[in-house]
Parts: structure tokens; sequence; C-alpha cells
DNA sequence: GGGCCTTATCGTATTTTCACGAAATACGAT
DNA sequence: ATCGTATTTCGTGAAAATACGATAAGGCCC
């Protein structure tokens, strides 16, 4: 079959959806379309640092993406990459 | 919000999917729709107790199931699930 | 410039994942 | 009962993920 490249992607993404902090993440900023940092922070659990992290990962897999805007950053969610895992996910 | 239920749901779906290998054992088994898990093996770069454990992933998540039958195990998607987890993404 | 606010990065500790070979288990055939 | 085949489980080690506090970096305001 060799849909490798594929399944990488789609792994890849997944990876970045592993995990329950992250979901909120995204699902949040497709809520409120585009919100700052620090909101995200408030709303979880978790250390402003780890927060962080998740942030970075959702941004390495493209799902968010991150403007400065000021002193802080505005993230909102990537709807085409998005998209393209919905795409990856349907077509399974 | 509180949808951490799904978020959760979505997470663990996402983890189990989180890795080629297992993202290349789901597609396959799509596609010959059930095989045993020696036929597994052989399609991937990897020992098979490897696959084993992965197997054993997607199984913990629903993903697919597998049915003694004789001296082997044959595998097959579980159907119900991945539209589960179809339904949970395309809801993003 | 100095302080303040916001976010990222660093250092670290703990836990989990990933991969393997070896051993255990289960089954059919002889 | 023994053998061979098919799979899982166990034990292990290396690598990555997760979480935190502390520290740094960037931009505003006085």
């Amino acid at each position: 079959m060799s849909q490798d490249r594929n399944d990488d992607a789609l792994a890849s993404l997944c990876k970045a959806l592993g995990h329950p902090a992250r979901v909120a993440i995204l699902r949040h900023l497709l809520q409120v379309d585009r919100c700052i940092c620090g909101e995200i922070v408030s709303i979880l659990p978790l250390a402003q640092s780890t927060v962080s992290q998740h942030l970075k990962q959702l941004k390495e897999a493209g799902l968010i993406r991150g403007e400065i805007e000021g002193p802080r950053i505005c993230y909102c969610a990537d709807k085409e990459r998005l998209a393209e895992l919905k795409n990856l996910v349907t077509a399974l």
C-alpha cells in the first residue's frame, strides 16, 4: 500500500491531539475564534509553563498559530490544517 | 464549556493513532477487512512483539478487535468506534 | 532607563512510550 | 504427549512526554 506519507501525517496530527489539554485548547480556540495565551492558561488547571509547552506542540503540528499582539500573543486555530485532519480521518 | 468528557474521548482515540505504525495497521485492516496478526507483522518493519504491543493499544482504544481463530488471531477494525472518532473530529 | 506584564525557554524530576529479545501461552497436528 | 506455529506477555533499556518552578526575553508605560 505504502501510504506511509499519509500515515505519518495523520499520526503526527493525532499525536498533537493525543492529550486532553491540547484538545481542550483547540476546542476553546475554535469557540472563541481567537484569544490570548493568558486566557488559555486561566482555563486549564495547569501551570503556565506547561500550557506554553502544549501550545508549542499544537503550533508545531500546525493546528494553531500565534501572532504577537503588543505585549501578548494571540492564538487562533488553523482551520485549513484542521480540515486536513478531518479529511485524513474521514478518508480512513 | 466542560466538554471534558469529549476531550478525553477524543484525546485517547487520537493518542491511539498517534503513531505511524498504528495508523498503518488500522488502514490495512480497513482495506483487507480482516487479517491475522502475522500478516500485519510481515507488513511492518518491526519485531513481532512490538507489533503485538501496538495491536494491544489499538485494542484498548477500541479501534480494533481480535478474535481467536484456531491457532491464530484474526483482527478486524471496529467500524463503530472509527465512526465515533470521525464524528468527534468532524464536530471540532 | 526601570518596573511591569505576558509568554517562552531552561533545568529537572517523574512517568510513559517504544522497541527488542526471551519466555510463556495457546492451539493444531502428528 | 510432543512438536511446531502463532501471539502475547515479561523484562529491560533508551528515548520522549508531562509537569513544574525558576529564569529569561519581549514589549508597554511611567
